[in-house]
DNA sequence: ATTATTAATCGTAATATTGCAATGTAATAA
DNA sequence: TTATTACATTGCAATATTACGATTAATAAT
């Protein structure tokens, strides 16, 4: 049915599940990088950094705002856009949660 | 086009986006959990306590496997799942790496 | 041998994602 | 006013994902 049964799973899979699917892009993923990397608003450079059509660079810079990673402000004809720390902090917290249960791991099996 | 552009990323970026990817359904997510839990090998129980079909549970194991996060040995008609250690912390390392990014990051811009 | 059990695989329908050309919009520049 | 620039939105084609019924393969039990 192509369509995800998300009300069988808990609160915290589904957003486990959000986070990471937005970080299933390669795309995505240097997108982060290079705002994180350049320290400062970045403009509307990201299309000439990353071998994409500006459209393409538009709708996956609308999925990572949508679920709060990056903030866009307007100056003028262009948009800065940068990461925001505050959600970027609570995303990992939860993703930490996920990825450390090997911790309270006492042995393997098989 | 639906094709994701692996070739313009670098092998890291695609790695991040391949697991991140695999944890970008919550029945994985609650898969892995499940068998971090029981700390011991899971037969077929998963069917039970995940509600999706059989074939459903199967190919998100698949999936799973092929990143290597777990490993299943057969036992008679049943199949021990459990996961995979050292996949799992090699893993952790690279995911660590992306979103650790914000420590080297001086200062905020919007 | 026959039957039951477990789980993989196949086939298929519904839906989602990716990428881009074309177009729209808003702000600045000439 | 009329470009121009920067970016968003729309629409569409190609491909991927999700879910499950039906089937198959392998072992276990009778």
């Amino acid at each position: 049915m192509g369509l995800t049964k998300t009300e069988i799973f808990t609160d915290q899979q589904n957003k486990i599940a959000l986070y990471s699917k937005v970080f299933g892009h390669p795309a995505r993923v240097a997108i982060l990088q290079y705002l994180f990397k350049i320290n400062t608003c970045v403009c509307g450079d990201l299309v000439n950094v990353i071998q994409l059509a500006q459209p393409t660079i538009s709708q996956h810079l609308k999925e990572l705002r949508s679920l709060g990673l990056i903030k866009g402000n307007v100056e003028g004809t262009s948009v800065c856009y940068c990461i925001n720390l505050e959600e970027w902090t609570q995303m990992k917290e939860t993703m930490f949660q996920f990825l450390n249960q090997d911790n309270t791991k006492k042995e393997g099996c098989c």
